[in-house]
DNA sequence: CTTGAACCTCTAGTTGCTAGAGAGATTACC
DNA sequence: GGTAATCTCTCTAGCAACTAGAGGTTCAAG
């Protein structure tokens, strides 16, 4: 049996955030120790590993109780698991793109300003100012 | 003199969102009606115009009080605008580096997995549990 | 002058944690 | 067996950047 700080050490969730996980359903009440002490067993380890690893992958909580709803009922078809993680890729994505573009408007934005004009004749100040200064739509 | 949702419009910021700007002080207390209304000029359109299309960049509300205070001092070079600017490329940049490497890892997780299998066959769940399946560090 | 839309303030909720207070449990060492 | 150091407990409050709702007031059009 772990204590809670042994758990956070292998799993590398801080002590805090696994109660957290605890309050909100997301991990299953620990046992108590006779000193009211939270003691996980390898289940509780493998559990809050899945979680760290899906949270690492950027699944939200909501889907990741989805995720373990389906881990549980081992008779219930892949099919929705894989459709949350197709969601979420397309999610991911769709992030990059805008990101791209962001990153693209940004360095227009900074590559016009020569870093040594007064602030009033600051490019980037000024394109942050007017909108219409920029190359599209966002 | 614009009315708040008048300035919304113009702006599309939302009311409550001008009010919570004003309530953090990002944007200066209103003018009042006789009855106690907010009523905007031309300068609080530009303000709003200003926080909204660097809210659009991504920029934080921390970055942008900055640039405010700088937009506000003319005299001040426009060195720091470079650097808030460039910060935020950097860290636009890391984010889609970071999510990019998410992305080749979800596609190889979604890839192997057929969608018909029973879930305790799912490589999808397999792939969350184990850690070690992994292709890269995350 | 009335009606209905827009506005007011205030509180609380969202996501995914993190920080701190003050008290009790456990463990290591002598 | 004692005691000191380190965990751990619960609880509350805070972060970013808003959003939603309640319950009440003001404005503008007809």
């Amino acid at each position: 049996m772990y204590s809670i700080g042994e758990l956070s050490r292998r799993t590398e969730v801080k002590v805090p955030t696994i109660r957290y996980y605890e309050d909100i359903g997301l991990m299953p009440p620990a046992e108590r120790s006779s000193g009211n002490q939270r003691r996980y067993d390898r289940a509780g380890l493998e559990r809050l590993s899945f979680i760290r690893h899906a949270r690492d992958l950027g699944f939200s909580i909501e889907a990741i109780s989805s995720l373990i709803v389906l881990e549980e009922t081992p008779d219930r078809s892949c099919l929705d698991a894989t459709r949350i993680a197709e969601r979420h890729l397309a999610e991911i994505r769709d992030k990059i793109r805008r990101l791209t573009a962001l990153e693209a408007e940004l360095q227009r934005i900074t590559g016009a300003c020569e870093g040594d004009s007064a602030a009033q004749d600051c490019d980037i100040l000024a394109a942050l100012a007017d909108h219409d200064l920029c190359a599209d739509a966002h």
